[in-house]
DNA sequence: GCTCTTAAAGTGCATATACACCTTTTAAGT
DNA sequence: ACTTAAAAGGTGTATATGCACTTTAAGAGC
């Protein structure tokens, strides 16, 4: 029993989990396009906005992102000049900030989010919506 | 109510996706890295062993996958001999065959590939990964 | 103070992902 | 048969992702 393990194909948890995570990252990426962010990028903003400055490293362990990822991913955000990043008193550091243009920018995105939000949890059911949050929290801690 | 939802960091579905498909990317990774496939490799091998020959679209639109990126994802594959990409009769079609090496590749991938999923079925607990899995398929059914 | 270790971040390389645009080939309509 | 529309793929460009390795700076032990 439990046939369905099995398939390396669609019993692969990490298949599909990949699947979903395309699928549903075009969907907010086409809602965001107007913001003109990604996902990730709205992602980071969001993230940045929220606790305030932080190292780099502390951001990339809270966003559950290879340190060199992240670095990478900052690229076209400071090239906008959404998001400063200074040498901190320890000179080794990164201190990463929002900047006022990146919180303009922010505010701009979030309604879309939202809609995005919205879309998903009509297409899937508030409650599904609810469960999947759930088990993926779940996922992230067992597997990090 | 619902303020969960409205956490542009910790409620959103697709930031938690990203993130959960990174995390069990890796392990998977991990455990299949002594065959010198990645997790996205292997899927693909392991999709067209099952269905046989393809045409490169069927097998994107199987895989909830870009043409253009299932196009740039083969190249490692046909570089190690592991697919074989050749027209068709209509001469616009690849269709995608594995070869005889990636058959005896795949074979040396599937035990490491299940006990990934067994760490992943361990760390979770049965019960969960079935509902991962479920509620995954709800969720690209439902955004696609 | 000097050496060694550790911490923080960056670079080189390879793969993964998708949109916009282009080329080739087939089919459809007349 | 000719023209045009549609189908199948590929390319250019940009971002996303992580490992191995390197660089820089701070701390620890003597």
């Amino acid at each position: 029993m439990n046939t369905r393990f099995e398939n390396p194909a669609a019993g692969c948890a990490c298949f599909n989990l990949r699947k979903a995570a395309r699928a549903v990252t075009q969907l907010y990426d086409r809602f965001l396009q107007p913001s003109g962010l990604r996902a990730t990028q709205f992602t980071i903003l969001a993230a940045l906005d929220q606790t305030g400055p932080r190292k780099l490293s502390a951001l990339a362990d809270a966003l559950v992102l290879d340190r060199t990822t992240l670095t990478r991913n900052l690229k076209p955000l400071q090239r906008d000049n959404l998001i400063e990043s200074r040498a901190g008193d320890d000179r080794r550091v990164r201190e990463l900030t929002i900047t006022q243009i990146g919180k303009i920018r922010l505010d701009e995105a979030l309604p879309l989010w939202r809609e995005a939000q919205e879309d998903m949890k009509s297409r899937i059911g508030a409650k599904t919506a609810s469960a999947l949050l759930d088990i993926l929290q779940k996922t992230v801690t067992a597997t990090t």
